[in-house]
DNA sequence: GCCCAGGAGTGTG
DNA sequence: CACACTCATGGG
């Protein structure tokens, strides 16, 4: 059956459910034993809770496989301070106890990119089929069944109107474009830039606007003191903070009152105002 | 059938 | 700066 590799990792505290299942990440299934299988770059990944620790499953596994998960889970964060720095938050304090095991994940950039462009005005299962469509069309195929997300060469082959043939809607001349202008400098360029700098120019990609442009500096580019405002982090401001407004002013209210680690904080607003409301739409609850 | 979705782009006041 | 309108479509 081809290569495999098994290992452990300890990153606590890491809930599996909460972390891969409420859309950071658009390409990780709960499988009916209670484990989370995904793709990270080239590896088709299967990650089961052990206790204190998880067991990975790897293929085709390799030099630096170990790295790959740990960077993904960003074990390394001490979510220890941040917790508590935010926990100094008495909004924050109430709810984070319930997600004491969400973690912030580390998306390839350019996938991350082309995922949350996709996302616009889409609701999650949605984003999910998209996002597995380009991957099972253009990307390489690692296991039956399983394709990583496709590369800008992979991508470039695509037309636009095979990509609207597959979904995409609007979205596919979006997708098109950004093929055509980032590059891998590009990406090397902004991942040395100051959070300010990476959303500007972030913001000047098409289909790109202030919100993509906080959830790629996030979860692709790793800043985080980005903060994204969808609707549902909208819902929480204004539930919890009774701050309602522009993009901007919700944005400078979250880097004052949240800091360094504001997209920690978004994370467990986002997933609060969501359980809060109902909970349908996650991929956990079935 | 109806409403909504991890919004962005463009035009207008 | 803020607001209004359009965009194309599947999921609940």
């Amino acid at each position: 059956m081809g290569a495999q590799m098994r290992f452990e990792i300890q990153a606590a505290p890491l809930d599996l459910d909460l972390t891969l299942g409420c859309g950071q990440t658009f390409r990780w299934r709960r499988t009916t034993d209670g484990s989370w299988s995904g793709v990270i770059g080239d590896q088709s990944v299967n990650l089961r809770k052990n206790g204190n620790r998880v067991t990975v499953n790897a293929h085709p596994g390799g030099r630096g496989v170990r790295e790959y998960v740990l960077d993904f889970v960003r074990a390394h964060d001490d979510i220890g301070k941040i917790q508590g720095r935010l926990g100094e938050d008495p909004v924050l304090a109430l709810g984070m106890k319930k997600m004491k095991g969400l973690r912030i994940v580390k998306l390839d950039e350019w996938e991350c990119l082309v995922s949350y462009v996709l996302a616009t005005y889409a609701n999650i299962p949605r984003i999910m089929k998209m996002v597995d469509a380009l991957a099972v069309n253009y990307g390489s195929r690692i296991e039956h069944g399983v394709y990583s997300f496709p590369d800008r060469m992979q991508l470039s082959k695509a037309t636009v109107k095979e990509l609207t043939g597959l979904g995409l809607g609007y979205r596919a001349d979006y997708v098109k474009e950004l093929c055509e202008i980032v590059d891998e400098q590009m990406l090397r360029s902004l991942s040395k830039a100051s959070y300010e700098r990476l959303r500007r120019e972030l913001i000047e990609l098409p289909g790109v606007g202030d919100k993509v442009a906080d959830c790629v500096s996030l979860f692709g580019f790793g800043r985080l003191e980005s903060f994204p405002i969808d609707i549902w982090m909208e819902r929480a401001l204004a539930r919890l903070y009774k701050q309602r407004g522009s993009y901007k002013t919700l944005r400078t209210f979250a880097a004052e009152r949240f800091g360094e680690y504001a997209g920690y904080a978004q994370e467990y607003l986002y997933h609060n105002e969501r359980m809060h409301a109902r909970d349908s739409c996650c991929a956990f609850s079935e």
